[in-house]
DNA sequence: TTTCAACACGACAACGTTGTAGTAACAGTG
DNA sequence: CACTGTTACTACAACGTTGTCGTGTTGAAA
């Protein structure tokens, strides 16, 4: 077993002083060419590679990005992660993935964790409970401490940095207003209830959309689910009673389950019914039949947070200019809905 | 902005010296009570946390394991990082996660990478690209290194080291066995190409079931999936020309798509066709009709992986007993399967 | 009064790296 | 022959931490 080979192993074996083999490995000027070639063929051969920690220790930077998200069993946070470690990657960066399960303990030690000297910043998005608790002290002070953070989907307006999120309003603006363009009136809403903050932007959109092309709201068509382990009911009385030909439900369980449900009393989809739903994850590419939806582009989402937070790294510009970016959403279309 | 403050920041503060304070805050006796209090007060106060980096530095340990896999949009492997975290999160370890994206050269430079330093062992699943080169040169790098590496679902025996997996050939026997105890005798394979080491196992476990029961196995009822993203026209063809009564996918993308080709062509599931897939994920409990799957237990597996992985840290026994743990699957029943 | 331990603390090395400053040896210039 | 400049190197400090060893000051036993 060879372990891991050091200057210092470097320098004793060829007779040289440590600097000489480091400025050698960096092809200093100060060297000769004989002596760094030597040098250079002897690194090689033992597959000398710089200790990432010392460096980490000497340039106080770890070239290393924290998440913390409540959750990666989750299709939409997995593509985030996704993103982000594609750009990290890019930029020489690596991931470090922390979960919160929700917890605001859990969420507030892992930052600590991490926020002594293992990594440069973090990109997160909130637990429920930190939601909560309005308890946004542990990121305060990683900010106060000079990292950079990026919050991301679950943000919040009581910390001051970078964030990035999707427009809920305008994206359920855009699909109520595609529904209308093929020519549905009566377009059912499947929606949360009013303080889950999302939730509550998507049904704005709804209402906004229906407003423009001066379509009456009307409130027999909107479902509020309160708890979204039992969201079957409601929605089959939904659809007995109204029988609607269209549907725009605010996330993929939703839409999901008013194809179930139609399907069980004769509804076809899509000859009978529309559905779009929000949330473009596995549900909505593998069902059958599979559901135009709103992409939530967490990739992009990812991948806008890192370039942000590494940016901020790297410009240590000290411009106290955050921003909040805005990710385009994006409708697929599936079978769920007529073909044009 | 105050930045972290450090030992030599307090020692200078309160005037004493660096390892003095070091002392104090570890209660070392050597220490008056007077000093150490006073000490550990303005520690407090300042809210002094030793820094990782020097720590790991000075112990050559980063408390840190790392992770990769070939992606992380992917529920099965969402579910064992998940299993991972939290047993390394109370055995005080953090977890580092790179994607090789199913590429041998992003495996090769991801491991590098790490293995300089940043990370004390591996727990990782080979990418197609690894399994198809048959280079494990990286891995066995790094092992040589004195770096422990455990080596989850998609692995190789041309490595020798901890390892963990399903039984993927019983797995796989069970649902077959579970098909002709329905009494299906024509029981069709949808796998992928050799190379992939588990798809290998499950059609092992497919042909001895087969076998067993004195089932003749007809080539023309097995269709060997080269690409994922293109796998309709194969299924379609199978189900075109064979008309199968029942299919054991071996995984869960294979078992939708042959549920959704089946519809298209008018074959009614569970009706006139019979499916279990292979890795309990989303697209099997939502689909419609759900799946009955094998459920390959990710988070238990992605557990257990880390406790292999951090008693092997812990105990610097140097003990070469590798072994290779099985974790049980289950079959989980749903609606693409006759009820009894 | 000497001797010795206990006490309370400081100096220093080490982990692996890089950059600055210093220093021999030598060649060229006046 | 003294000065200057270049070449090719080495020494050293620093990053933050811990632990070993050294040391000066007490107080008490001999």
């Amino acid at each position: 077993m060879k372990r891991k080979v050091t200057l210092k192993q470097i320098a004793k074996e060829l007779d040289v002083s440590i600097s000489t083999v480091s400025k050698s490995l960096r092809d200093s000027h100060e060297i000769s060419e004989d002596t760094r070639l030597k040098v250079q063929a002897f690194a090689k051969l033992y597959n000398y590679k710089p200790n990432n920690i010392a460096l980490s220790l000497k340039n106080k930077k770890t070239k290393t990005i924290g998440i913390i998200i409540p959750e990666i069993v989750h299709h939409f946070f997995a593509t985030v992660i996704s993103g982000i470690e594609q750009v990290a990657n890019e930029m020489g960066y690596n991931v470090i993935v922390c979960l919160s399960n929700e917890s605001f303990d859990k969420e507030v030690i892992n930052m600590e964790m991490l926020a002594t000297g293992s990594t440069d910043g973090f990109i997160m998005s909130l637990s429920k409970e930190t939601q909560q608790k309005k308890d946004f002290h542990h990121i305060q002070e990683v900010i106060n401490q000079g990292m950079p953070v990026v919050l991301f989907d679950r943000i919040t307006n009581d910390v001051l940095c970078d964030k990035v999120i999707i427009d809920d309003q305008m994206a359920a603006y855009e699909a109520v207003d595609y529904l209308v363009g093929l020519d549905f009136k009566e377009i059912a809403l499947v929606t949360t209830v009013d303080y889950v903050s999302v939730g509550k932007l998507r049904t704005d959109g709804y209402i906004n959309a229906l407003n423009d092309h001066n379509i009456p709201v009307r409130d027999e068509l909107i479902v509020k689910i309160e708890d979204i382990d039992h969201c079957e009911e409601p929605i089959a009385a939904l659809l007995e009673s109204q029988r609607p030909k269209a549907i725009f439900a605010v996330n993929e369980l939703f839409a999901v389950t008013c194809i179930k449900q139609a399907n069980k009393i004769g509804i076809r989809v899509p000859e009978d019914l529309s559905v779009i739903g929000f949330t473009d994850g596995i549900i909505s590419q593998y069902s059958s039949p599979s559901i135009t939806t709103v992409s939530q582009n967490g990739a992009r989402m990812g991948g806008k947070a890192a370039k942000m937070l590494i940016d901020r790294l790297e410009l240590d510009d000290e411009n106290e200019q955050y921003t909040t970016q805005l990710i385009e959403t994006e409708l697929v279309l599936r079978e769920s809905t007529p073909t044009l």
